[in-house]
DNA sequence: TTGCCATATCGTTCTACTACGATAAACGCA
DNA sequence: TGCGTTTATCGTAGTAGAACGATATGGCAA
């Protein structure tokens, strides 16, 4: 099969809707959503969740691209994004492709949801 | 009338039923959502909110008996807080009531939910 | 007034974050 | 093999955050 110059990061047989059965209060949860909370608590990283939610999948210099900061930087932002959990990146060849860990964010939700 | 001494921190008389009309997308939320989840962004800050979600409202040395921190540093928790605009301080004679702002803390839940 | 209580602020120390340029590493292609 | 492209990591500098003890502030009671 021909390699697709636009890949998708997250392979679509995997539909992935087992619910997350953690709960959303106590020690452990405080933390967790703090931690959450602390890698969405810049704007740049907020952009970068939005692009990759609007777009679903985006290779690493489209982020870049969109926005005003140095290659470094966004590496690191994403390097945050990925620590907590939020987002994974998946090697395309040369590049990278970054999509949302729709999970975790959908646990992020439920955590501020509960507040 | 007789002076309580639990003060309820929201005067009950207010519903504030009036819903947000702002936009949960854009450069301007994204700024927003990145100030809100940087305050929440701490366990500390986190058990701080919970606790007033639960109480509905806390004198400041309540607070500070339930954290293990020292005075000064839940103080200054709560200033983050306070900046951010999920809580409020209303002086109740020597002591401190801190209350959650209520629709601000809707606003991020609507914020985070947009993601 | 004087003193006590609750809270905020100050000053300090240490650590973490943010941003950048420079460089390294990994890959595809000529 | 060697080159250009893409991304990560390193080193550095400046700023911000977190924690504490000490101290100031402001109100109530004696």
């Amino acid at each position: 099969m021909a390699t697709p110059s636009t890949a998708l990061c997250p392979p679509p047989g995997r539909p992935q809707e087992k619910p997350d059965l953690r709960p959303v209060e106590g020690p452990a949860a405080d933390e967790e959503l703090a931690l959450l909370c602390k890698a969405a608590g810049h704007p740049a990283r907020v952009q970068i969740l939005r692009l990759l939610v609007r777009r679903d999948a985006c290779i690493c210099g489209d982020i870049v691209d969109e926005l005003p900061l140095a290659q470094s930087t966004v590496s690191q932002h994403l390097k945050v994004l990925k620590d907590a959990g939020l987002i994974r990146g998946e090697i395309d060849g040369p590049r990278v492709c970054y999509c949302i860990e729709p999970h975790v964010l959908r646990r992020l939700k439920a955590l501020v949801g509960s507040l």
